[in-house]
DNA sequence: TAAGCAACCTAACGTTCGTTAGCAAATTTA
DNA sequence: TAAATTTGCTAACGAACGTTAGGTTGCTTA
C-alpha cells in the first residue's frame, strides 16, 4: 500500500468519527505520526482526499450492483442479489462508507453536483426493481419513491453498528435485512 | 419569539445544511443580519446552540412516546402508534430534528455521553414493544436489536427529504412506514 | 557512483475562527 | 421621566486553520 492509500485511509478514519470539517490537517498528521505539511508531499488538498474516497465507494457501489444484471431473475430475486452487494460492499469498507454517506455534502462544485448525480442514478437502480415487482404483481408498495428510500435508509445505516469482530456477519445482515423488507413488501393477501 | 429562539432557529437552518463544524459564527450573523459580536448578547457560546436543540429535541420526542403508553394495546398497536408519534415530531420541525440526529456527536462531554443515554433510553421503547410483540406471536423477527435499528433508520431518514408542501402529509407517511415496517415483522404463516 | 525520487522537515504565509471588552442606542419597565 | 434591559455596534484578542516555500535525508535506479 503506498504511502498515499495510507494517509488516505488514515483519514477516512478521522473523516467517520469527527467528520470532515472538524478534523484537521494537524489532526490527521499526528494520527501518522508527521507533521502537517508533509502530507502535501502526497496529496493536492484536503479535499481530495474526500473526493477520491466518495467517488472510489461510488464506483464500487456500481460495480457491486452492475455485476448481477440479471433480466430474467424475479423483481424478489434481483432485490434480494442487490441488497446482498449493498451490504457486502458497506461492511467490506465501513470507515470509508461512511464517509460516502455522510461526508459528500463537504465536496465542492462540481464535485458535490457529480455525487449526487450518481447517487439519483443508484436509487433508480433500485426503483426500477420495485417499479418491475410492482408490475409483476410481487410487491404491494402505497409508494414507489418511498420504498425506495426506505429500503436504502435500512441498508444505509448498517454503517453506524456494524462492527467486522461483531457476532452478526454480512451474509446474515443481507439475509435479515432482505427477510425484514421484502415481507413488508411482498403482496399478501391473508393480511386484511 | 424571542430573540434568541429568533437565533437558534437560523442557526438550525444552518446546522442542518452545511453542518456544525462547517457553519461559522460570521455565517450565522450574515443570516441574521447583524455582526457576529453581537450574537454573544443573547447566547454564551456556539455550542449552546447545538445544545439546546439536540435536548430539546429529545424531549419532544420522549413527550411524544411516553404520552401514549398503554399496558393494554397490543404491540402492533403500540408499535403503530409510536411510529407515527415519532414522524409527527419528525415532520413538524426538519430542521431541528436534522440535526438532532446528525449533528449531536459535535457535542463536548458530558453533554455528548448524556445524549447517547438518551438515546438508547429511546431505542429501548422501541425494543421493549419488539420484545413484547415476539412474546405474544405478532412478530417474528431474526434479531431484536436489529429490527429495532432497521425501523428506527427508516424513520430517521425522513427528514433528508421530508418537504411540509410536498404531496406526503406527515399522517400518510407514518402510515406507509408503518404498513412496510409491519408487514415485514408480522407473522405470517402463508409465506413459505 | 551519480541522478532521481520519495518522504519528511522547519518556518512561515495569510485567513478565518470563536470569543471578549467596552460602548451606544433603543425599547421596556417602574 | 428615570432606571433597567435588550439589542446591537466596532475593534481586537489569541488560537487554529489549510497551505506553500525551500531544504535535508536516505533509498532506489541507471
Amino acid at each position: 500500500m503506498s504511502r498515499k492509500e495510507q494517509i488516505e485511509q488514515k483519514a477516512t478514519a478521522l473523516f467517520k468519527t469527527r467528520g470532515f470539517s472538524a478534523t484537521s490537517m494537524r489532526d490527521l498528521a499526528n494520527a501518522l505520526g508527521i507533521e502537517a505539511a508533509s502530507i502535501y508531499s502526497h496529496i493536492r488538498s484536503k479535499e481530495e482526499i474526500l473526493q477520491r474516497v466518495c467517488f472510489r465507494m461510488a464506483d464500487e457501489f456500481f460495480g457491486a450492483i452492475e455485476a448481477l444484471k440479471d433480466e430474467n431473475a424475479s423483481a424478489t430475486e434481483q432485490l434480494q442479489r442487490a441488497i446482498t452487494a449493498h451490504v457486502r460492499v458497506l461492511t467490506r469498507n465501513t470507515e470509508a462508507s461512511a464517509v460516502f454517506l455522510q461526508e459528500w455534502r463537504h465536496l465542492s462544485e462540481p464535485h458535490h453536483s457529480d455525487f449526487l448525480a450518481l447517487r439519483d442514478r443508484y436509487e433508480n437502480y433500485f426503483r426500477d426493481i420495485i417499479r418491475q415487482g410492482i408490475a409483476s404483481g410481487e410487491f404491494q408498495v402505497p409508494d414507489e419513491k418511498f420504498a425506495v428510500l426506505t429500503i436504502l435508509s435500512g441498508l444505509n445505516w448498517i454503517h453506524t453498528w456494524y462492527k467486522p469482530e461483531g457476532k452478526m456477519k454480512p451474509e446474515e445482515i443481507a439475509e435479515n435485512l432482505s427477510a425484514m423488507l421484502l415481507n413488508g413488501l411482498k403482496t399478501n393477501l391473508s393480511l386484511n
